[in-house]
DNA sequence: ATTAGCACTCACAACCCAAGAGTGCTAAAA
DNA sequence: TTTTAGCACTCTTGGGTTGTGAGTGCTAAT
C-alpha cells in the first residue's frame, strides 16, 4: 500500500500537471516535464500500478490518467509541498486589515472578498455560533413612538438589533426596563440567556411582560437563524471560470445549495476537523451537490467561539496555494479579532 | 408606424409563444395556436411587415421570428394584458409579511427570497439611500473596556452600528457624550449630520474630539458604502435554468457585475423611472453586461426615502407576471413599512 | 385581400473519416 | 529483474458531407 519513492514522484507530478492544465496527463508528459530519468514506458507501468491501487482514474481506455479522490487525498496528506504567497499577495490582504476595521461583520465580509479575488474559487466565512457567545451589553432604547430598539452586543463585538413594539413610556421608564434586562442577562451565553428570559417572563406579570416576551422571541430567532445569517460568500462567478464547469448543470445544483446555505451544514456536521486547514475532497463531502468539489477551510477564534473561513473549488484545485492563503487569513483574523 | 389590429395580435402571439418556448416562432404555429382565422401565408406577410418595422428579428434566413428589443417594448407598452397572481402565490408572499417583521433589513431579505422562489429570475432589493434619511436616534453605549458602541437609528428603522475606541470613561461621562451627539445630530439628514459633525469637531477640542472624529468617519463611510451595503439579491441559480444560458459565457459577465454591485448603478443612473414597475429591455440598459437581459423594478416608500425592488431575467421574460408580482410586493412593502 | 403551392434556405443531427494522443503488451536490452 | 523500444490497438476530437425538417418568400389562383 505504501508508495515507493518513484510512485510518489509520479503521482505528485500527475496531480500537479492536471491541476495546472485540467487535462488528463499521459506518460510522455510526465517523463518530459518532470524528468525522472526513466522512459515513458516505465512510467506507464507505474501508472498502471497506481491505477490499480486506486489513486488514478482513466476517463476512457486510452487517454492519460486523472487523479482519483483517493489520489488527491494522499497528495494533500503526504506529497504536496507548502506554497508561499507572493509578497504582493500577502501585502494585499494585510492592507485590508490595516485600513477599515469598523466592525467584525464588515471585516469578515471584506476578507471574503479579498479571498475570492485572490483565488479562482468561491470563498466563504461562517461566523461564530451564537450558542457559545456571551453578552457584553444589552440595551433597550427609545426609537420612535411605540417602538423601542433592542440592541445586543456579544463579547466579540457582533451587534444584533431589532425593533420591538412597546406601550408608550417615558425615557426613565424604558431605562428601568433596560436595566432589568441588563441585570438579569448580563454575561450569560445565549443558551443561558434564553432560559433566563423565559424564567423572567413567568415571574413578571407587569406591563413589561409583553416586552420581555418579545425579547425572548428575538433571542430564539437569533439562535435559529444563526446558521444562515452569519454566512458570507463571494466569488460565485469564479466557479464558472473553471473549464470543468462549462457545462452548466454541474454548477447549477451547487449554486442552489450555496444560496440556501445548506452548504454550511455540510461543513459543520462533517467529521471533526483534524488538520488545521481541513480539506475535504469530492466524495468525502457529506452533501451530494458538493461531491464534485473540494473544500479547504480553517478556523479562527472569536471570543469564546470560533468561526470558519474557507474556499470551495473544483477537486482539481491548487491545494498548496489554497492552504497557504487560508492559513494566512486565519492568522490575520486571529490577530485582529483578539484585541 | 401604428399597428393595425391584426398586426398587434400577431406580434402579441409571437412574443407570448416565444416567451413560453424559447424557440423562434413560425407562421404556422401562430395560425394554429392563436386561431386568427387566416392562413399561415397571410401571417407570413404580416410578419414580414413587422420585421421591416423593426419589431421582429430572424435568427437566420429561414426560421421563425423572434421579438426584437423594440418588439418587446411595444408588447409591454401596449399589447400585454395584466396577469393575476394565483391565490396561493399571493398567500405565500403575504404570509411572509404576517409572521416575522423583526426589522426592516430582514424583511427586505425575506422579500427577495420569496420573490426569487416565486419566479425563475434573479430578485433584488435596493435599500433606501442614506442621503435622504434622517435620524431618529443616536446613541453611544459602553460596550467593553476601551470600546464604545455607536448606534444610529434612521427614521425608517434601519439600524447601523459600529464599535469605536474610546478613552476609559465612566458611564455618566459616556452618557454625557452621547447626549452631545444626540443634541447636535438629532433629526438631520445624513448630509446635514455629516457637515454638522465636522463643525462640531472643529469646535470641540476636549478629549472627546477623538470620539467625534470617529463618529464623523463612520458617517462618511456610511454614505460611501450605502450602495453596496444595502443591496440584497437572491436566485442567482435561477438564471442558469434559462435555456438561453446553457452557454456559460453569457451569464459569467453578469454574475460578476452582480457580485460587485455595479448592477445597481445601472438602475439608479438610468433614465428616470416613468411607469410604475419600470421595465428596461436588453439594449435599453446602460450597463453592457446586462444588455442581454431585462429588468423589471418598482419602488417602495421608506420614510423620506425610497427603495427599489426588482427582477432581472432574460429578455424572454414573462413580463405580465413579473409586473404583477412586483406590484404586489410594492404594495405589501409600502403597507408594512408605513407604520 | 387572401390563400395555395412550390422552390429555396438554413440549422441541426447523424455519420464517416483521418489525425493524434495515449495505452498495454511483448520481446529485447541492461 | 528492471527498464525500454516497438507496435498494434483504442478512443477522442475535429472537419467534412449529407439528409431532413422547419420555415420562408414569391407567384399565381381564388
Amino acid at each position: 500500500m505504501a508508495l515507493d519513492k518513484r510512485k510518489a514522484q509520479i503521482l505528485k507530478a500527475i496531480v500537479e500537471d492536471h491541476v495546472k492544465t485540467g487535462l488528463p496527463v499521459g506518460s510522455r508528459a510526465v517523463a518530459r516535464k518532470y524528468r525522472l530519468g526513466v522512459s515513458p514506458a516505465t512510467i506507464r507501468n507505474e501508472m498502471a500500478d497506481l491505477e490499480e491501487m486506486g489513486y488514478l482514474d482513466k476517463p476512457h481506455t486510452s487517454s492519460g490518467r486523472v487523479p482519483s479522490d483517493r489520489g488527491y487525498r494522499v497528495y494533500v496528506d503526504e506529497l504536496m509541498t507548502d506554497a508561499k504567497l507572493s509578497r504582493q499577495e500577502s501585502a494585499m490582504i494585510e492592507s485590508l486589515f490595516r485600513s477599515k476595521i469598523r466592525d467584525v461583520v464588515s471585516l469578515l465580509k471584506e476578507t471574503v472578498r479579498a479571498l475570492s479575488e485572490a483565488t479562482d474559487y468561491l470563498a466563504f466565512v461562517l461566523g461564530p455560533e451564537y450558542e457559545t457567545t456571551t453578552f457584553e451589553a444589552i440595551y433597550l432604547l427609545p426609537a420612535s413612538v411605540g417602538r423601542a430598539l433592542l440592541v445586543i452586543v456579544s463579547d466579540v463585538g457582533v451587534v444584533e438589533n431589532c425593533l420591538i413594539d412597546v406601550p408608550p413610556m417615558s425615557r426613565e421608564e424604558m431605562e428601568y426596563v433596560s436595566n432589568i434586562l441588563r441585570e438579569h442577562l448580563y454575561n450569560l451565553s445565549l443558551d443561558q440567556v434564553h432560559s433566563k428570559a423565559q424564567a423572567l417572563l413567568r415571574r413578571e406579570t407587569s406591563r413589561y411582560s409583553e416586552i420581555i416576551a418579545q425579547v425572548a422571541e428575538f433571542l430564539t430567532s437569533m439562535t435559529e437563524d444563526s446558521e444562515t445569517e452569519k454566512l458570507f460568500m463571494g466569488g460565485t462567478a469564479n466557479l464558472l471560470n473553471q473549464p470543468e464547469f462549462r457545462d452548466v448543470n454541474r454548477v447549477q445544483g451547487l449554486l442552489e445549495a450555496i444560496e440556501n446555505g445548506s452548504l454550511i451544514r455540510n461543513i459543520v456536521i462533517t467529521q471533526s476537523q483534524t488538520t488545521d486547514p481541513a480539506i475535504t475532497i469530492g466524495q468525502e463531502n457529506e452533501v451530494d451537490k458538493v461531491k464534485d468539489f473540494s473544500i479547504v477551510y480553517g478556523t479562527f477564534r472569536l471570543g469564546q467561539s470560533a468561526g470558519r473561513i474557507g474556499l470551495l473549488g473544483p477537486k482539481r484545485m491548487n491545494y498548496p496555494r489554497a492552504v497557504a492563503i487560508i492559513r494566512f487569513c486565519e492568522q490575520m483574523l486571529n490577530k485582529h479579532l483578539a484585541r
